[in-house]
DNA sequence: TAGATACCGT
């Protein structure tokens, strides 16, 4: 006989699937184990279904093995769990305690849509059915599991409960490790470290799940004090250290955890870079970006959509869009988050024509359905660009088209494209026709918008209600003072200023970054001479402004709010952060270099004016980031046309 | 013959 042939085949719809063929010299699988292997190589739920329909015909549709084989199939397609799974199980007469954890896992899949088929109440049918299925450690990881997505703890209590009335289990170690995730999602750190700390043996997934849980609630420290105790550092557990670093705004901690991995010859994988590419895009660090560039190559990882999508996030975030859009185009897949990403970054860089087009393009020639991240960036677009009735029309297709609920982000981006545009009652309007409460974004936009065109009276309705809802966001009283300012209204400035003084509101903690040739960040904060070449940077800084005197250029002194004489507001505005990264690049660049500067807050008036006339004077091109957009700086010219 | 837990992007 030449070659084995095929044994079995199940055919469906013209095509015939093969089963597995035996090898000649071992005996023959018996047919629950080709069926078994039927099951494994299906190719979709069609498939499976054929395979269920062979079982039925061979009497086997009650085999509790087959069958749970078919749950995890279905479910690994994301085939709900009503109503065919549940059939295919109910035909099953006495399932045994493998198929019941296989049921609940398909339910904890799918708990949110059917409430009567939630895991617990499927757990409490298969303790009373006849005859009553003992659970195994495998029913509450599952049960577990599912009470930390539903993040309920009463939930997670009675199973934790149960786990130990019903055989001590509570001391499996995969159900601990569970049992860990499940009170740091319901955010009851205190339990999750009592199970921790009776746990006679723990793996490195028992340490990085505590490890995460100090990193969520912003104790760095106790998580540090966690890892260096630790005696199984994979992958996972420096990633966890990573991005616990990046949610915290600790993106060079997070660079350093990346280097010392890299150091201790761990292998890196996708979800490392991915928190070490966002740690650069927290950070702005254009060298840095580069630099993963090559790494990512390296790894071969740069096809990953994750990946990409955040590559294209800290291309965007680095002021280097060109780089970002090279990526996006280069990638072969892309998702809502690629677009998004990209949408988003364009928005920022005031290329509104480009993001809208980008949406255009996916919105009719991809399937990739647009979300309410997406909608953003169209509608920053349309704000930063003065395209009123783009803008409409978006907030409409949105709702109507795509059926997006707006969020106050988005009623926050239309008060500010009305507002910018001088539609500052219609945008009071639609704040107040909202039907949720706005948040500070929404109050603020329209505040921005009062500066531009001089609007005292909503100034003063909005600020009010920033001032309730953020006492101590500074920069809401900066505003309302400037604005009373140019107004000339002097009694109503003192006003605000003293109710600065009343609630003890203290400088900005305004921050600053440049990077150095070498890569290195150099960081600035406003008045500060901690870097080790003040000297030398403040002498720079002097001798560029009297360069841009001679050019007319005369210090806003209504951007500082302090009561101080004018000299001293001269000297205060010389401190701001992004004035010494300006002196440091400057210092350290040539005629036709880049220097690129983040700042964590938004940028004065002043500064954007020194920033401009610096461009040409200095002949060097300027990107600055701030906490709101980009503004490219070049020959005299800022990128927002003045429209900020 | 079966089964699980930790870290990712807009």
């Amino acid at each position: 006989m030449a070659g084995a042939q095929p044994i079995a085949s199940i055919h469906v719809r013209g095509s015939s699937f093969l089963l597995p063929t035996p090898s000649p010299c071992l005996p023959l699988p018996s047919l629950d184990a080709l069926l078994a292997a039927a099951i494994d190589a299906a190719a979709g739920p069609f498939h499976l279904r054929a395979v269920h329909a062979a079982l039925i015909r061979l009497g086997l549709d009650s085999s509790s093995f087959l069958v749970n084989k078919l749950l995890r199939r279905l479910s690994h397609y994301r085939v709900p769990l009503h109503p065919y799974p549940l059939l295919i199980f109910s035909l099953v007469p006495r399932p045994n305690p493998f198929l019941w954890t296989a049921l609940i896992r398909s339910a904890a899949l799918f708990s949110s849509c059917r409430p009567d088929h939630h895991p617990l109440r499927l757990y409490s049918l298969m303790r009373r059915r006849w005859p009553p299925s003992p659970p195994l450690s495998f029913t509450f990881s599952a049960l577990l599991k599912s009470a930390a997505a539903d993040y309920s703890l009463a939930n997670g209590l009675q199973i934790h409960s149960q786990s130990i009335s019903t055989g001590g289990f509570d001391a499996d170690l995969f159900v601990q490790n569970t049992l860990i995730s499940m009170y740091v999602e319901c955010s009851d750190l205190a339990s999750a470290r009592k199970v921790f700390d009776g746990m006679s043996l723990r793996d490195a997934i028992s340490w990085t799940s505590l490890i995460v849980a100090y990193t969520k609630i912003g104790d760095l420290s106790s998580a540090e004090g966690l890892f260096d105790r630790s005696f199984v550092k994979d992958v996972v557990a420096w990633t966890a250290m990573i991005t616990g670093y990046v949610q915290n705004a600790m993106p060079k901690e997070a660079l350093a955890s990346f280097e010392r991995m890299r150091q201790a010859g761990v292998v890196i994988d996708e979800v490392a870079l991915v928190g070490t590419i966002s740690a650069i895009a927290q950070l702005g660090a254009t060298k840095r970006a580069l630099w993963i560039r090559d790494i990512v190559d390296k790894t071969g990882f740069g096809q990953n959509v994750v990946v990409g999508s955040a590559m294209v996030d800290m291309y965007a975030k680095c002021g280097l869009i060109d780089e970002a859009r090279r990526v996006f185009d280069e990638m072969m897949d892309r998702n809502v988050y690629t677009y998004s990403a990209m949408v988003v970054g364009l928005a920022a860089h005031g290329r509104a024509y480009e993001a809208i087009d980008l949406f255009n393009e996916m919105a009719g020639r991809t399937n990739v359905e647009p979300n309410h991240v997406t909608f953003i960036g169209v509608l920053t677009a349309c704000s930063h660009s003065g395209m009123v009735e783009e803008g409409r029309f978006y907030f409409r297709t949105m709702k109507n088209e795509y059926g997006i609920v707006p969020s106050p982000d988005h009623y926050a981006c239309m008060a500010d494209l009305l507002g910018r545009a001088g539609l500052i009652e219609e945008a009071l309007e639609l704040v107040r026709s909202m039907p949720m409460k706005p948040h500070g974004g929404v109050w603020g936009a329209l505040l921005g918008a009062c500066r531009i065109h001089g609007k005292t009276d909503i100034a003063r309705i909005a600020a009010n209600h920033l001032f309730e809802l953020e006492p101590d966001g500074i920069g809401n009283y900066v505003l309302l003072s400037n604005i009373y300012a140019s107004a000339g209204m002097w009694d109503e400035v003192s006003k605000v200023r003293k109710l600065m003084r009343a609630r003890g509101l203290k400088k900005n903690p305004s921050a600053s970054w440049t990077e150095g040739k070498d890569g290195a960040v150099h960081e600035f904060f406003a008045g500060d001479n901690c870097h080790p070449r003040t000297r030398e940077i403040k002498d720079a800084l002097e001798e560029l402004l009297r360069m841009l005197k001679l050019e007319g250029y005369k210090p806003i002194l209504s951007s500082v709010v302090y009561d101080v004489n004018d000299d001293e507001k001269e000297n205060l505005l010389k401190g701001h952060s992004e004035k010494l990264a300006l002196a440091y690049g400057w210092l350290t660049t040539t005629f036709g270099d880049t220097i690129r500067i983040t700042k964590n807050l938004r940028i004065c008036e002043d500064c954007h004016l020194v920033m401009r006339l610096a461009s040409r004077a200095a002949n060097r091109e300027i990107v600055v980031r701030d906490n709101m957009r980009f503004h490219h700086f070049r020959d005299g010219e800022c990128s927002c046309g003045e429209f900020w």
